[in-house]
DNA sequence: TCCATTTACTACACAACTGTAGCATTCTGG
DNA sequence: CCAGAATGCTACAGTTGTGTAGTAAATGGA
């Protein structure tokens, strides 16, 4: 054995070259396994690299820094879900009454979610262990999001409900019944969510 | 200047000394004061040495690790909170109505929120951001105050309502109330939420 | 086959943090 | 004043992660 083996045999072997699309594509899946898997505190260039069994500048050669990769990685995921969103929700209902909406939404996404459980877990953990960047964009995305419930709840109920706090009230529990589905689909079932937001939106309706 | 006096002028002056007790409560002060402002991902015993003004080995000397003292934050902070939760609640009102409960309760639990800023947002933080320990012990009590909500449910709203569901509905709705509570006080004023709070819940009764 | 291009790896410097043995300083009581 | 106890600091070793210049390997076309 020359010393040229002995050096040749400690070199670690190429991963397999891959076009920058495609590994870009490719180092967003391992950062959003990461994020369901480990949480956001977790994320990190190293350890992207590590889950796709890359080195680090191989990560560095697709995206400047971790904030552009995480910005990247939003700006998929949030397309990823506006188009969920609007595959599931009943949009040529326009005239059904809410409770009849309510009805056929809740099943609707309830099956959205588990359709792709780790794009809504992603979204859906996105509190305070999220780099503030994304944080930031978030919370825009979040009060626009609001706004538009603001304004269907405006349409449906009567005048003396408060739109705004009835809004973030509607977003709160979306969020977090979407938190307990993804969790335990079994034991919070479209059909119950669905009977206990039909018993209590049929309250509030003249 | 000879080499003696050269050495002494390079070591950074002691701290105060401080008894053991004193010196442990000033550590989690500085603790719940780096998670206020920077979040649970920024919390580290660097972190707190440098907040209070004394090299690691002091922190080390009051904490075996950092999981040790979060733990010992914890217990202080729960216990801060449960004398103020049971402070602020209208427990003498055992015969009043829901109505009557929740017009009593929002206002008291507004003005407890703002009374002691830095607690309630370091528990209603407690997000995918807290270390593993912390977010266990968190749920833990989570899961204890969802039963007493529930059993409270029961017996105060019409069989037809699914009362785990309304117990998981109200604590998501007091939490992020809470969190916009602390957020802007001036908007989401007590006496709002009260009106809102009674004209839904109102609607829930026989 | 050879060569140029493209993609991947190594080794390095640096920063931040953990944890601790050994040393230093401060304070109080005799 | 001095000694001892108690508390605080320094320097070190180690780990993990960021970012990059220089080198290596792989691939496709001529």
């Amino acid at each position: 054995m020359t010393a040229s083996e002995t050096t040749a045999r400690k070199r670690r072997p190429y991963a397999a070259r891959v076009p920058m699309a495609q590994r870009r594509e490719q180092l967003l899946d391992a950062a959003l396994a990461i994020i369901d898997r480990d949480g956001y505190d977790r994320i990190s260039i190293d350890a992207i690299a590590k889950e796709v069994g890359v080195t680090r500048p191989v990560v560095y050669g697709a995206f400047d820094d971790l904030g552009q990769l995480l910005g990247a990685l939003l700006d998929r995921q949030q397309e990823r879900a506006i188009t969920q969103l609007y595959a599931a929700l009943p949009l040529d209902a326009v005239g059904s009454s809410p409770v009849e909406l309510v009805e056929r939404a809740v099943p609707a996404l309830h099956a959205m979610l588990l359709a792709d459980p780790m794009t809504w877990r992603a979204i859906l953990q996105s509190g305070s262990g999220v780099p503030e960047a994304v944080g930031r964009r978030v919370d825009g995305d979040r009060t626009r999001v609001l706004a538009t419930v603001e304004l269907m709840i405006s349409s449906a109920l009567p005048q003396d409900y408060d739109a705004e706090l009835l809004a973030h009230a509607v977003i709160a529990l979306l969020e977090h019944f979407g938190r307990l589905v993804l969790a335990d689909p079994e034991h919070f079932t479209a059909e119950r969510l669905a009977t206990s937001a039909r018993t209590m939106i049929g309250a509030w309706l003249p």
